[in-house]
RNA sequence: GCUGGAGUGGCGAAAUGGUAUACGCGCCUGCCUUAGGAGCAGGUGGGGCAACCCGUGGAGGUUCGAGUCCUCUCUCCAGCACCA
């Protein structure tokens, strides 16, 4: 017999007529008597189709606010829409239709659809960023911005997408692409609106400190903000295309100044040259003929105007080191004086530092590159720090220095090297292969004791120094036989075979190494000493020395000191100063496209911005416009703006023709609901200082560096402004999953597998859902879902099992066993809930459910503990059988999370494994009060356990109780 | 490349340092049925007849005891990326 089915498609609205008719889900703001908790989440789109990601956004984050309801929280759970937007105005180009008009009825179907879910919504404290009413307070707030200059106009450098013909903010551009349609962005220079959320890049980040959110979310913010520590220096420029003309000085009369960013001022002594951006000043001063000095004008042009053709993503690909010399001038090192060439090279971006790098190719990779491209010298001043493992330094024992040599030697004739193989079998199979290695003599030259040391080692006399390998090593080991900490400071030195001719080597030498010729690549394989192997690979790379600290050489009277410490000692030698770089840059808000809030800007006949008077405010959006993508904002074809600009503040006035970023009005909507229908003032103090921060704010990950981001920085500067009563806005922060389609791929029509939660609703009813969606991972972290339609099916009859179990209930009291399962899932349910565990939740709903069905009669009180646990998941069902089976008038929406007596929650007699030595080997039933001395009694009495403690009693007994038994023969 | 996160059955996934795989899906066996894509009962990490042994990406370590802590390493995901 099939199971008997509940009817949802009569429960569920007959539910959610009642809690309409008894407005149970509005809030009182201003209740005293309970404590506030705002639960946000990010509002919806009025796209005109609900889909399962905003069941999975909004009916699972339900589930949580009916908990906090009924655990006696005065909840807000505000629901409103992010209206303003391209789709709109994309159906008006398309389609021909209205964009208020279109987005207002999709916002129609959209809370008839919302409904279906069963949300609590707070559907009173309705904020629509469309309407003028919520706009006026998003541009009054632009207003307080600009006034404290945090909006700002500014010329700069900006992202431009030909698709959607606007500009862009950083924060929009993904991987070179537009983040709305996907297509390539361009760089242009233009004058646009800006938010200074750069004046906030340090509190943003120091103050995620505070902020219990997930690692990922603040690393993501971080990596975003991109804070770097390091010094600006400063290189004179001088000038050698005529004599008159090699003094050039800036405007104050002083000698020109390069201004560079670093965060390796230590290795000041290896620049060998300087890259400026295309984009920098200088060079663009210097192509508009203001200094006059480059003799090679043209290709520098040439060059930049290359660059500037070049996509976004064509110079993030192209990673080939491209770049042209400036011909004519030479900058002067602060230290060596010594003259260093300039390039301009793309490698260098025009935003970020001061658009000018000193290039240190033996110590950063990119320079490296560029260096090897154009034959740039290559000078290293850090030394290699190279610690042997197998021999470590041992703490404790004496230091002694050393000066050593390692000589390379090269056969031309056939391209070979020297390697020894050390005979000494002790090592096993870590026998060295080296170099030729030696230490130097008091007062000798290092390049003679290298040669001395092959004669000896090798008895080859006929060779010729090549050149020192110009990566200096310190080496750290420790010397067993002579109990001593070796700190060796090693120079390399390569040297040519002239001619077989050779000496006898004594027999001690000739005991201890073979010397065998080996070629490149087999030097490469068999090369097995640490400090060989580096100096073999910079010797092969031509001289790229990584990245690292260590001790200074070639650094003038800082050589031999460590890098680290003394870095800031070169920054005041070379009259630099420590700065601090952020990657972030300023929040461009303009936008030239038509369904925004419109900047509440106007321009006087000289051109200058004006804010528009409060009175003035809301500045309506426009309606008589041609939305047809100009480049230009369609707010520029509207006559009613242009006379309403002329009426009010004169002739030779204009509008401001762009809209606002829809990002801002996202920025601020949490305060809003508060006081939506305020028309005296955006929020409301009072009560901003009663209900901020958001308690708990869940949203999607794509809003990390967004959204996030942004309303942070909004907030923040509301509070500089003495608006908002805190620092941060959001306490905590929950990023949810993905729900993919049933094939494990994230839902598309075009893959066809779209799952409708209309049908699925239709079929199954929205309690399955709900519980489905709890389920089907953890709600506090996000990950990917498939939608298995099994499993929907698995949950549906789930909660006809729970339906089923109303038969059973009776008036007989409850007993313990009923007791203490349900105290035991209220509290596993409860705590579940609070941390947004919502699978595990279910599954302990489950466990109690297989356990009352097992039970012959269920309690009435019982039972309506049961409803209240289901309640949130199911809260249809669950209100059904509290009016049906038990009678209530109330909703079961306005009861208590129950609550229980913690004795209930204590075993008499629990299992508790036993374990011999670590290893389990039985378990015994015991209570958890039971003594050591009892536990162990039972525990011996147990055949397996006697069978692995031979010597019967334990030497020692490790006993938790109620979780273990430990024995240790 | 840098930063962060994660690797557990056939699958989604559970496990305050204390009986690894809860709960569900799927699968297997049986029952009931005219029938089953329904329902009910039982089983289900691997190896072994068994006692036992092996098992949380891999290698070490700390501990009476490690999926969990530490070191190294591999793989996947995410953020950033020519950011000096």
């Amino acid at each position: 017999m099939a199971r008997e089915s509940y009817n949802h498609s009569e429960i569920e609205p007959w539910a959610q007529k009642k809690w309409d008719d008894g407005k149970i889900y509005e809030v009182d703001l201003t209740d005293q008597s309970k404590e506030p908790y705002y639960l946000l989440n990010e509002f919806p789109y009025p796209s005109g189709d609900l889909h399962v990601g905003h069941w999975y956004a909004f009916a699972i984050t339900d589930i949580f606010a009916r908990f906090k309801r009924m655990q006696g929280k005065n909840l807000l759970f505000p629901i409103g829409f992010d209206a303003f937007g391209l789709p709109a105005e994309n159906a008006a180009i398309k389609r021909g239709l209205d964009p208020k008009k279109w987005t207002y009825e999709n916002m129609d179907v959209m809370r008839t659809q919302m409904r279906t879910m069963g949300g609590s919504f707070d559907w009173s404290k309705e904020v629509v960023t469309c309407s003028p009413e919520y706009y006026k307070w998003t541009q009054w707030l632009f207003s307080r911005l600009y006034e404290h200059e945090l909006a700002e106009r500014k010329e700069a450098p900006v992202k431009w997408c030909p698709h959607d013909q606007t500009v862009l903010a950083n924060e929009q551009v993904v991987d070179g692409k537009c983040e709305r349609c996907g297509h390539e962005v361009e760089e242009r220079i233009l004058t646009q609106w800006f938010f200074s959320i750069t004046k906030y890049a340090d509190r943003l980040l120091t103050d995620l400190e505070g902020l219990p959110w997930k690692e990922e979310i603040k690393s993501a913010q971080r990596e975003w903000i991109g804070k770097s520590e390091g010094a600006k220096l400063a290189f004179t420029l001088s000038f050698k295309k005529n004599p008159s003309d090699n003094d050039w000085r800036d405007e104050d009369g002083k000698p020109a100044q390069l201004a560079v960013f670093t965060t390796r001022p230590d290795t000041l002594f290896g620049v060998t040259y300087l890259v400026l951006a295309p984009e920098h000043p200088w060079v663009t001063a210097a192509l508009d003929g203001e200094h006059d000095v480059l003799t090679n004008e043209s290709a520098v042009r040439a060059y930049v105007e290359e660059t500037k053709k070049k996509t976004e993503l064509e110079r993030m690909e192209n990673k080939e080191k491209t770049g042209v010399a400036l011909e004519g001038i030479m900058a002067i090192h602060p230290l060596t004086k010594e003259e260093i060439p300039v390039y301009v090279a793309d490698y260098v971006l025009g935003s970020y530092g001061t658009g000018a790098v000193m290039a240190v190719p033996a110590h950063d990779e990119r320079d490296f590159e560029f260096a090897k491209k154009f034959d740039l010298p290559i000078k290293p001043v850090v030394s290699m720090t190279v610690i042997n493992e197998h021999n470590p330094p041992v703490e404790g024992k004496p230091n002694t220095k050393r000066n050593v040599i390692h000589a390379i030697l090269r056969n031309p004739a056939d391209d070979t090297y020297l390697v020894g193989f050390l005979k000494d079998e002790s090592w096993g199979d870590r026998k060295p292969v080296n170099f030729v290695i030696g230490g130097v003599d008091q007062g000798e030259d290092w390049a003679e004791a290298a040669a001395r040391e092959i004669r000896e080692e090798t008895g080859y006399t006929d060779i010729v120094l090549e050149q020192e390998v110009g990566l200096p090593i310190n080496a750290y080991f420790y010397q067993a036989q002579k109990e001593v900490n070796r700190d060796s400071d090693v120079r390399t030195f390569v040297f040519t075979l002239k001619s077989d001719e050779k000496e006898e080597t004594d027999a001690e030498e000739k005991s201890k190494h073979d010397f065998k010729w080996l070629t490149a690549d087999e030097v490469t394989a068999q090369l097995n000493v640490p400090s060989d192997q580096i100096i073999w690979r910079f010797y092969q790379s031509g001289g790229f020395a990584t990245g690292e600290h260590g001790r200074l050489v070639n650094s003038g009277d800082f050589t031999g000191r460590d890098s680290n410490e003394a870095m800031w000692d070169i920054v005041a030698a070379a009259g630099g100063e420590r700065t601090i770089n952020f990657r972030l840059r300023d929040w461009l808000v303009s936008r030239q496209r038509y369904w925004g809030c419109p900047i509440p800007v106007v321009y006087d006949p000289e051109g200058n911005a004006h804010l528009i008077p409060s009175e003035h405010l809301p500045w309506l959006l426009p309606e008589d416009v041609d939305f047809t993508p100009s480049g230009v904002s369609p707010l520029a074809t509207s006559e009613e703006l242009k006379d309403r600009v002329t009426g009010i503040f004169g002739e030779g006035w204009t509008p401001e023709y762009d809209t606002l970023d829809t990002f801002v009005d996202s920025s601020w909507y949490f305060m809003r609901y508060l006081a939506p229908n305020d028309d005296t003032q955006f929020s409301n103090a009072d009560l901003m200082k009663k209900w901020l921060p958001v308690n708990r704010y869940s949203g999607g990950s794509e809003h990390t560096t967004m959204h996030l981001l942004y309303s942070r920085f909004f907030y923040k500067a509301m509070y500089d402004l003495a608006l908002v009563p805190t620092a941060e806005p959001f306490y905590e922060r929950f990023n949810r999953g993905l729900i993919m389609g049933p094939d494990g791929q994230k839902m598309s029509k075009s893959k066809g597998n779209v799952i409708n939660p209309d049908e699925v609703v239709a079929k199954f009813g929205a309690d399955a859902v709900r519980t489905y969606l709890s389920f089907i991972g953890p709600y506090n972290e996000p990950g990917n879902y498939p939608w298995k339609p099994e499993g929907i099916e698995a949950m549906r009859r789930f909660l006809d099992r729970c339906y089923a179990l109303r038969t059973k209930v009776s008036d007989t009291p409850a007993t313990e066993e009923e007791q203490k399962a349900l105290a035991k899932a209220a509290l596993k349910i409860g705590t579940d809930i609070e941390r947004f565990k919502l699978n595990t939740a279910v599954s302990a709903l489950m466990i109690l459910v297989n356990a009352l069905e097992d039970a012959a009669e269920i309690s009435k009180d019982g039972f309506g503990t049961f409803l209240r646990l289901l309640a949130p998941f199911a809260p249809h069902l669950a209100d059904h059988l509290y009016s049906e089976i038990l009678k209530s008038e109330d909703s079961i929406h306005t009861q208590d999370w129950p609550t229980f007596d913690e004795r209930l929650l204590s075993e008499d007699m629990v299992i508790i494994g036993v374990q011999v030595a670590g290893k389990r080997r039985g378990e015994v039933s015991i209570s958890p009060s039971a003594s050591e001395e009892e536990a162990v009694l039972a525990a011996l009495s147990d055949a397996n356990v006697q069978k692995a403690m031979p010597n019967g009693q334990p030497s020692r007994v490790i006993y938790i109780p109620g979780k273990i038994l430990n024995l240790i023969p």
